[in-house]
DNA sequence: CTAGAATTGTGAAAAGTTGCACGAATGGTT
DNA sequence: AACCATTCGTGCAACTTTTCACAATTCTAG
């Protein structure tokens, strides 16, 4: 039970949050690892050996009551803190992101947004003000900010990249559509739409598209 | 080898796709399993089990010529022609999604933008004229249109999913936070950045952001 | 032409993940 | 109190995925 647990198993758990608050929200106090797992498309026996990786949060013939699971998650998830965030690229997508509102609730703040062009820098975006790439490796280590948002141009994601990680960021969420070189211990997740549309292309009929071709 | 092949081996078809382009555009020619896989953090030996699936594409002692074995893989995701797509949604998501230009060389054309609000009716994003979403049906129904952006807040994703569906669209890029319910066939791919935030913070520091506490 | 280095494709082994099925506990009903 | 319907946590079996390791092939260079 205290040997390390399967990274696949951690994946799983915000969306185990994420369907919980959901049914927080509409009022629900109990659930059952059956109910969640129809929900979620997975099988209740997942959910319940994921869960018990971390300890025995249900009740036989009761199941999971809602708020406990749910402060259970965030406390193994450690989400019991607002985590500082940076945003770097005040693009299209950039501004998109420091917009969204779904941070706030689920443990985040965008506390900086970053980009190079002086015609951004001074800019305010969703009550915080862009700062110059320059910057950011000062304001970053001062503050001790872990984790950034990688919004920049493909041909600048690897060098703003060694930046945030000069500034002592080690955990990188980017949107650029190439593999980062980072040192170990950096972790990074990639976001690229076209790679998960091109993963529905497969099983996709080509021919549907231009029926008289 | 004509047996089924496994819903992850697709998976990572794109990521080669991905950096194999990435190769060419350098002006690489050829390469092999072990330096695709060293940039991808992926052992040489998945790469060639992988492409193994679906044929011979490499040359022992030489390895894979690039632009050879871009063609096969578009030709296996079948991307040898150009997916319409429609994104739903003309918010700051709608936006940053419709100016992305990363679609075009990749085997996509944003065709079609809905929303709802009468002041996003008729204006124009990155050249593509903002349709009502009352019209969505007939227009994605007539076109053939099979795959969808779903980018509208989350109260509305799942009736807009029922939309789409009976629009006829097969495939669903969803962001919205909530796992949508969908018939058999319809395939969805989610994108939550916080959810892959949250699978970071397990792995992260939690005193290190605030010391003095 | 030959030797040696590089690299593929693949069968078999190893490692990892999921699903099954059941004892044990709980709460509601008669 | 006895019974029944639920549901958890978990050992074990089944299945899936990854890695290993090697024969076969190709290219280069002497
Ligand atoms: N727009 C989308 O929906 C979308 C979707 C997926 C991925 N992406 C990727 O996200 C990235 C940004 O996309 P976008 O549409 O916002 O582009 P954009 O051009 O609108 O924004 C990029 C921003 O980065 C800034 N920038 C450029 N170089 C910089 C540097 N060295 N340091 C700091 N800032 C710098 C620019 O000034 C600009 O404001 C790209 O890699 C793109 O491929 C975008
Ligand atoms: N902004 C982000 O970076 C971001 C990131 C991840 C996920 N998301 C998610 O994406 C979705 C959109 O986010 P956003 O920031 O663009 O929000 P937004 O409010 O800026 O945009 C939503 C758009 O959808 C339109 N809309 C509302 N109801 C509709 C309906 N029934 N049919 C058609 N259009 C409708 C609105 O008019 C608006 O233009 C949300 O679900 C959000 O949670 C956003």
């Amino acid at each position: 039970m205290a040997t390390e647990i399967p990274d696949i198993v951690i994946g799983r758990l915000p969306l185990y949050l994420r369907a919980l608050t959901h049914l927080a929200e509409k009022g629900q106090t109990t659930t059952s690892s059956h109910e969640l797992g129809q929900r979620l498309g997975i099988s209740s026996a997942q959910i319940r050996k994921d869960l018990s990786h971390f300890g025995e949060f249900g009740k036989q013939g009761t199941g999971y009551h809602i708020n406990f699971l749910i402060d259970q998650l965030r406390h193994i998830l450690h989400l019991n803190l607002v985590w500082s965030i940076a945003i770097v690229g005040a693009g299209y997508l950039g501004h998109a992101l420091a917009h969204y509102q779904g941070f706030e609730q689920r443990g985040f703040r965008v506390a900086w947004v970053f980009d190079n062009d002086p015609q951004r820098v001074g800019e305010t975006v969703n009550g915080v003000e862009v700062r110059h790439i320059n910057d950011m490796i000062a304001c970053l280590r001062e503050e001790h900010v872990q984790m950034a948002l990688l919004a920049v141009p493909t041909e600048a994601a690897q060098e703003t990249a060694d930046m945030l990680i000069e500034a002592g960021i080690t955990a990188i969420l980017s949107y650029a559509p190439i593999n980062l070189k980072v040192p170990v211990g950096v972790q990074v997740q990639y976001s690229d739409p076209v790679v998960q549309m091109q993963r529905m292309t497969y099983y996709l009929n080509a021919t549907a598209q231009y029926p008289e071709t």
